[in-house]
DNA sequence: CATAAACGTTGGCACATCCAACGTTGGCAA
DNA sequence: TTGCCAACGTTGGATGTGCCAACGTTTATG
């Protein structure tokens, strides 16, 4: 009895075709083959990490709980992901000399290379995660996927 | 600054499209719905207890390592929510005469009772996460989503 | 009969998410 | 100016889901 049936069908036959256990399913092999993806090209960084990279380069130095409210991650994740860039020099953080409160954070030239490198990485993920849907589909795939991950 | 952004929006631009975000954010929102969910009607359950009663309904008694197989759950898994399960009278677990290294693990009356409430719960939330969606587009969701989950 | 396999169980790790609390610092109103 | 409150970064912890390793027990296989 090798019951070689894809994951997503070793369910009871109600969960099948229900959306949350289809999402359940297509989470699961997206994060993991992001942490495949990360493993190898990624010197050990997750998720957090490549948000919090890419908020840097495309919204400029920012506070900590700025990068929060901004990427949607909780505060004490930030503090936590932000040492592991800092300690791999990929981000430099100070203190706001206006406002002794906040940090500055910054992207370095080796974050912005880093941020680079994963890119490629993420956007590979994404070829293989789609790799069954045409074109078409993509396009179709994407456009309901916002309107369902919205939660207005 | 109030920021009324959707969380999904609320990330750097090369992320807002990239299938790998929109499904995290859907399965946010739906694991949300569903915590929420079986928080009220739920008795304290959870994906796993639900997934393991309804395979019991359907599939008849059966040793915790098939169900293992069947569902997906991991077998250290199924044993702490059959443990859960058997503690509310939800499923009786009985050692196998004829192997008696394997249990027969069966859904009760009570546990027949409970998954139906449960099967309610859980359409209700399929209703509210595809409220967005025309019925024809949700029978596209379901269609793309299907082959996007399934990792063959 | 000896070795290997399957079973249920325990314990642990990893990851993402979220919340509570603390000391520090700054803004604002009495 | 002073006193209170809010925002900040940080620490520590809880939760849910998914894996994996190891163990003793029991059965199957050589």
């Amino acid at each position: 009895m090798p019951e070689r049936v894809p994951l997503v069908d070793r369910a009871p036959e109600r969960m099948r075709d229900r959306p949350t256990w289809l999402i359940s399913r297509a989470y699961a092999r997206a994060s993991g083959l992001l942490r495949e993806g990360f493993a190898q090209g990624g010197d050990g960084l997750r998720g957090h990490h490549y948000r919090l990279l890419a908020a840097l380069e495309e919204w400029g130095p920012a506070s900590q709980a700025a990068l929060g409210r901004g990427t949607g991650i909780d505060r004490s994740d930030v503090t936590a992901a932000l040492v592991d860039l800092e300690a791999r020099g990929l981000v430099q953080r100070d203190v706001n000399q206006a406002d002794r409160r906040r940090n500055v954070v910054a992207i370095t030239a080796a974050g912005v290379r880093h941020l680079e490198v994963l890119d490629s990485v993420v956007d590979e993920i994404q070829e293989r995660l789609l790799a069954a849907l045409s074109e078409d589909e993509r396009r179709q795939f994407i456009t309901l996927m916002r309107r369902v991950a919205t939660d207005d």
